[in-house]
DNA sequence: TAGCAGAGTGTCACAGGAGG
DNA sequence: CCTCCTGTGACACTCTGCTA
């Protein structure tokens, strides 16, 4: 890439990343390169947008980085920082100390990362192969509401609260989880949606759509995002209630079901 | 909900420099 | 002198957010 497309790029990721906001050829002139007219750099954007380094909200919008542009930016243009041998026997003992099962590790990686960074982190595993169920629990809370406890193969530990159309008491709970954990323990997802199909309409069936779901969600990896207390560090950030970060962070947790996770760790900080 | 202002874009004609 | 390339300014257009 040519040099001037370089700085561009780098301003473009440095100016989004710092407002969020996308990045005009006027802001840029004014702020990086004051001996170009805003015209040349809308056609060097335009250039790049084409390239897929950037892209465009709307037609009349400024821009944002890729993922295609992030990816060379950290690769190429990312003035790197050498990280202080403290931190890097923190970030090994910790390491160290994680669990040996997937959930664990992840964990681990997120809040020692969030640790180091003080900001907020999330890890995830690498995509889910064939998901297979190990054990199901299911708990009544409410009358039509239960809590599914579901672990994976690597000790993947799934709750989810479930409605369900009729009242279920804890001994038919309890007598419904002993016969799915006989029937389906150590089963392949499409062994369990295969027994979803051939249930009958009912609390059984309704907690099967769950497990089939979950298990879905598995295999396509976006289940195993974690994101650990760093959630709290972005909180403290003097900017964060000006910020339209907490809006991002929020759409991604949304999107990856651990909002969950975020609340139960707000509520722990503040009001 | 319509109108308006502001921000930003794409396009085009033009100017200036480099090379043949 | 001509051609090509690069950069610039101007203008029309789109979209968003605000206000009456």
């Amino acid at each position: 890439m040519e040099s001037r497309k370089q700085a561009i790029l780098r301003a473009v990721v440095h100016e989004f990343t710092t407002s969020a906001v996308p990045v005009g050829s006027q802001a840029l002139q004014s702020r990086y390169f004051v001996n170009l007219s805003s015209a040349t750099i809308r056609s060097e954007l335009a250039e790049l947008a084409e390239a897929g380094y950037l892209a465009q909200p709307h037609t009349s919008a400024g821009r944002i980085p890729t993922d295609h542009g992030y990816r060379y930016f950290v690769d190429f243009l990312m003035d790197l920082e050498a990280v202080p041998e403290s931190v890097r026997t923190y970030i090994r003992d910790e390491l160290v100390k994680a669990p040996s099962d997937v959930q664990g590790l992840v964990e681990k990686v997120a809040m020692t990362a969030a640790a180091v960074t003080q900001n907020a982190a999330v890890a995830s595993a690498p995509q889910g192969s064939q998901a297979r169920m190990k054990h199901v629990d299911v708990v009544s809370l409410e009358p039509t509401e239960v809590l599914l406890i579901l672990l994976l193969d690597g000790n993947l530990l799934r709750q989810q609260v479930l409605h369900v159309s009729q009242p279920a008491t804890q001994v038919a709970l309890t007598r419904l989880t002993a016969m799915l954990n006989q029937s389906l323990a150590g089963r392949l997802s499409e062994e369990v949606r295969r027994h979803y199909q051939n249930s009958e309409l009912g609390l059984e069936k309704e907690v099967v759509g769950s497990i089939v779901v979950a298990l879905d969600q598995y295999e396509k990896g976006a289940e195993n995002l974690v994101v650990h207390d760093g959630v709290r560090n972005l909180v403290r950030q003097p900017e964060f209630a000006e910020s339209s970060r907490l809006q991002q962070v929020l759409e991604v947790l949304e999107e990856t079901r651990y909002l969950t996770v975020l609340l139960r760790e707000l509520i722990g900080e503040s009001d």
